[in-house]
DNA sequence: GCAAAAGTGTTCGGAGTACACCCATGT
DNA sequence: ACATGGGTGTACTCCGAACACTTTTGC
């Protein structure tokens, strides 16, 4: 039997990339006052939810993450865990705990995920809230810790897009170079050279160029690529880095 | 109040280096029998321990670290959090719970952290238990799921290590160029030419030469050298990195 | 034909790699 | 005097950085 835990629950900063900007799904948090049905206030959360007495925190993430995307093994990384003794303690928290019959002095433990898709892959639904894609440069005061938990996710996404190939989960599976230079100059708030940056991906044995172009756009289409997994795991030892 | 928080725990890997080894300070987990006093069971754990309630989870890593070394501004790193159902399930590990007061059922959240150290700096003194320090590759089966924890660990302070300069931490003050080599030679299990690491360090500003030599050694004395947070935060941008 | 992004090569300086011998100290 | 680790230089290759023009498509 299923019994909420309701002391541990995984937040998940769900970056989604769209060849712009890259973005944070966010989702709509509002009170309504129970008598006059009134709106108290309104703000906004990263997604997150509690986690069940039998389920791994790891399936409690990625199951937050279906119910908003419909998406299953999505990349998905634990980061770090947020357990402050006043991290839920501003008052429109404590108002929300109150209202969602919560104690608002129990500490909750959250663990923080980040979880890594391109925009398009996503066709935003839910049921009763609303959910949507926030560029991370246009963010304001998020609900809870969650503008704290957002810069941490961030700090670790740009640490590890530089030594790991992680990069390509924010890409459809077919991508040109210019959408991957593209990437890396948004996360890692940089430029690159075109010509330096293609020599670069050349040397990557486990990019793939494609036999497949670009279509429907007013120039010259670009080629397809797609990032081998398999070539990777067997070539590690070829590094795999993007310093800026 | 002080009051404990009986669903969280910090865990530490304390990691110490010795110019030999990379070690782990263990404690002794001895289980005896109410009335007969006879041992029932006896192993080893990481250091780990509860959290007060008015209390960040920093904080208490930080106090376990101090109980157990008396040092203080340790390097100290939250990696991982462990919260799988059944990370206290093995049958010595629900006997010690029980023994200990506490429900074995009840799920423990535990927060991974790892120290780093030079295990001279340290006098081992404790309080009632025993403490060790343990070399890696000698580490045997661990209580709980503390084996899954160190490895965890491990890959965190291996991919750290390559790109950021925490290596400092687990020398003294003033160390020698070889024994810096060793260190990275023995965390990344692999050797480097003499001549090319130290043109390559000698081109990190903020490894600072001093006027100074190590003494009692039947050889050559070899220049001490320094680590400077302060020249390395101004010249970030010349980057850090130990591939293998 | 024009706008828009794709695609391509060369030069230079600096870093990585491979490799062998003399030096200063304690015993 | 000898054992022990400290300390140094050169040649070659490869990578990073800087830099400008032609090509292909849609409209």
């Amino acid at each position: 039997m299923r019994v909420l835990n309701n002391y541990i629950s995984a937040d998940c900063v769900i970056f989604g990339f769209d060849f712009e900007q890259l973005n944070v799904l966010l989702v709509d948090r509002t009170l309504r006052n129970d008598e006059t049905g009134e709106v108290e206030f309104e703000d906004l959360t990263l997604t997150g939810n509690h986690i069940y007495e039998d389920e791994t925190v790891d399936e409690a993430a990625n199951r937050i993450l279906y119910d908003l995307t419909g998406l299953q093994n999505i990349y998905l990384e634990q980061f770090k865990t947020f357990a402050h003794p006043d991290r839920l303690k501003k008052p429109n928290d404590r108002k929300w705990l109150l209202h969602d019959g919560r104690d608002p002095d129990k500490r909750i433990v959250s663990i923080g995920y980040f979880a890594l898709l391109a925009t398009q892959d996503v066709t935003l639904e839910w049921k009763g809230r609303n959910v949507k894609w926030v560029p991370v440069h246009e963010i304001g005061e998020l609900a809870f810790d969650h503008n704290l938990i957002l810069q941490r996710a961030l700090i670790e996404l740009r640490n590890k897009i530089k030594h790991e190939p992680i990069g390509f989960e924010l890409l459809p599976e077919k991508f040109t170079l210019s959408q991957l230079q593209k990437l890396y100059e948004i996360i890692l708030d940089t430029e690159f050279d075109k010509r330096n940056f293609r020599k670069k991906v050349a040397r990557m044995k486990y990019l793939i160029p494609l036999d497949e172009k670009q279509t429907g756009v007013a120039h010259k289409p670009a080629r397809l690529y797609m990032f081998s997994r398999e070539v990777y795991e067997k070539t590690k030892k070829e590094l795999f880095d993007f310093w800026v």
